[in-house]
DNA sequence: TGTACACACCATAGATACAAGTCGGGTGGA
DNA sequence: TCCACCCGACTTGTATCTATGGTGTGTACA
């Protein structure tokens, strides 16, 4: 479920395909509008087209990849619009996990608090990028399955994979230490139960993601609006 | 992406696979727990595997089936808990579009409810039960796509089939009349400004969604949580 | 020179063939 | 009677093959 699945030499050859590609698009090796096709991934991978197809099935399910009938499989390619929409969601997820800790009562919202105040992902550490990128990520996934809902972290979780291809391809530097702070920031306002201010600071965090993409603006989290 | 595709008898016949098995997780006729073969339905519908094959892969990433090497594609169990947990999620999602509308300054509020509040949805008209259903569904959808946010539109599509899986499954009949009745209580709250009166009718709503899946309680959407 | 058309090439969609893994029932023995 | 084992039916995983449709190029013609 998760993108950091490993591939096993010995897994299915359905899975290899499918990480191999996933793993290709996420790093940003297949670029925005490429069209691949089975064949030459199959042939990359040593196997036949038809584990290759299902890779791209799932891929396009996903939202990664575009099947053209008779034509190929298309990288599609992510606007800043869409990234910015993507961001958005999440912030719409992650808010919900904080209300509904808020609901559950002070205790619930301390506790996590903590536990996240303690996370890599609030330290200056060292870490390799992609160390820190896998902290970031395990940092928001916990508070949103925190709140307990499944179905919730589900959609999230589908969410991040989908901004991993964006950040891969816009290979955004935004400073590590910004960011850190306001994870500390955040788990700050939770251990303090102030459901509020961490929210507005979760969408603070969040927006500065979306600077990042580029172009500020648009239809969605507009910094002037309210959410 | 809907699943009220209406599947031509012209159209590939993977999709032809992909809607004849989902219709039937829908409506029901696949019990949960059931063991599907891809040979059965493959017969069925007078079709090779490959294509029925494609249909079970992408009704797994959807959740519904779980695919089990060489065993058999089974009809994932829907609990009530699980039930709670969809509903929670489309409560956050749609909580967020209200938000979100709220946000863009009133005039947009006040469109969007003055166009819902003449939604069919609203009515307590003659609609066959289905017809009930899909105006439902409409409304709702309605509701999150003047969010203008595609993702979380598309992951609120997804959680209402999920949902009509469960409710096609538990055979609910809730007094249509009350749902007619909160669907028009929202909508004048949206026309009057007022985002904090609209979000709480909508919980109301869903809530009688939850209670009307039997067991009340658990985790998910309890009556005396805030969110 | 610009345009229309035919054809070869390439990619997928779907069918079929084959290999391999799993489970359950039946049989034989203790 | 009970248990262990074996075998066969059934299922998926993967490969290969055929048919079909879309694209682009090269050529002939205006």
């Amino acid at each position: 479920m998760s993108s950091t699945t490993a591939t096993s030499p010995e897994a299915p050859a359905a899975d290899r395909a499918y990480q191999h590609v996933k793993a290709g698009l996420l790093d940003g090796s297949y670029p925005d509008g490429e069209l691949l096709s089975e064949g030459e991934v199959a042939s990359a991978l040593q196997m036949s087209r038809t584990p290759v197809r299902e890779a791209f099935l799932r891929l396009q399910t996903e939202g990664f990849l575009r099947l053209y009938p008779k034509r190929g499989a298309l990288v599609v390619p992510v606007t800043a619009t869409e990234a910015r929409a993507v961001v958005e969601a999440r912030l719409a997820l992650e808010s919900f996990a904080i209300d509904k800790l808020a609901a559950q009562g002070d205790g619930a919202m301390t506790a996590i608090g903590e536990k996240l105040a303690a996370h890599p992902a609030c330290d200056t550490a060292e870490l390799s990028d992609a160390g820190m990128h896998e902290a970031d990520r395990a940092f928001h996934a916990a508070l949103v399955a925190a709140a307990g809902n499944p179905v919730v972290a589900d959609l999230y979780n589908a969410l991040r994979d989908k901004q991993m291809r964006i950040t891969a391809t816009a290979r955004t530097h935004t400073a590590r230490p910004r960011i850190t702070h306001q994870h500390a920031q955040v788990a700050a306002a939770l251990r303090d139960g102030d459901a509020a201010l961490a929210k507005s600071r979760l969408r603070e965090h969040l927006l500065g993601t979306v600077r990042a993409f580029g172009v500020a603006g648009g239809p969605y989290l507009d910094p002037d609006s309210a959410l």
